[in-house]
DNA sequence: TCGTCTGGCTAACCGC
DNA sequence: GCGGTTAGCCAGACGA
């Protein structure tokens, strides 16, 4: 066992220190709070999507009409970055 | 054709109304907005692992124990979803 | 098209050998022989859920017994999962 | 174990009868039964998919070829039922 | 950097 | 016919 004499430790593997489990923690809470926020947008997109859906949109056309802007997008940037490096190529 | 006379729609297939064409731009605008958001916040979760890892913990297990505890809560509610349907069955 | 005279193959583009085609025709031959399997399978386990209702049983709430016991049992392997990874971080 | 003398529902809500229960208990075994064959074909063809994949062959095509086969035999079938009606009006 | 693999999303199936 | 559920697909993240 790693714990000796004085720790206070009460419980728990206390194969890590329990500054490290404060931290760890923490960790864990940020991320959670992250992924909860996340899930939420999630369930707000699918809102919208329902309601072009009640307005007589077709959601799967609409979704390819995102996803295409989307790579149009990536796209863009892309191009962008290969303009960038040309420059920079040029500017040295 | 709804597109009749002295409408003035420039350009484009005048297949839907330029009523119709605003709203749609509308929702593709709403929702290209939440993705923008969730994108950033998958981004924010992405350097909470890279912090975490720089502090000396494996993403790995951290991504399990987050998994784990999704999991957890996720069967919780099922189960609460469960008994609700037992005494939905049992009130009927 | 690329098929002419003499060639042995009868019909079909042969871009890929008849060797080939024949092994491709026994993996589909497979696939579906196995799928096959698996469709009758899911018409046996509908046919229990409605010989299970035809008792009074609630088909909802026994899929959802179902669903949770799947669950238990995933958990229980993940957090398996979870010690190895926690034991093999600590053993390194 | 909790089951004791005289007690004839030990313990378990008894909202239903030892019998149902009982009953129920071979309802639940039997489609988890059957679920994990399921599950073992489901994991055969995904096998097949792979040694295909190995061989060289694309498995997205493979899938495509496999999907279509499927659609035409379903659209056989409907036509087949069709004819059955339209041979059925005419006889009667 | 590439291959592997998990997690999210999409599309089909089923019951209501 | 619709909503919920489940399998399949795909992209993004990790390890070699």
């Amino acid at each position: 066992m790693a714990d000796t004499a004085a720790t206070p430790s009460p419980d728990q593997s206390d194969a890590i220190g329990s500054a490290a489990r404060e931290q760890l923690k923490q960790f864990v809470a940020r991320i959670e709070r992250l992924e909860e926020e996340k899930a939420g947008i999630a369930a707000d997109i699918k809102e919208v999507y329902a309601e072009a859906k009640s307005f007589g949109y077709d959601t799967k056309v609409l979704r390819k009409v995102i996803s295409i802007r989307k790579q149009d997008r990536h796209e863009r940037e892309e191009q962008e970055a290969l303009l960038e490096l040309y420059l920079g190529a040029v500017g040295e």
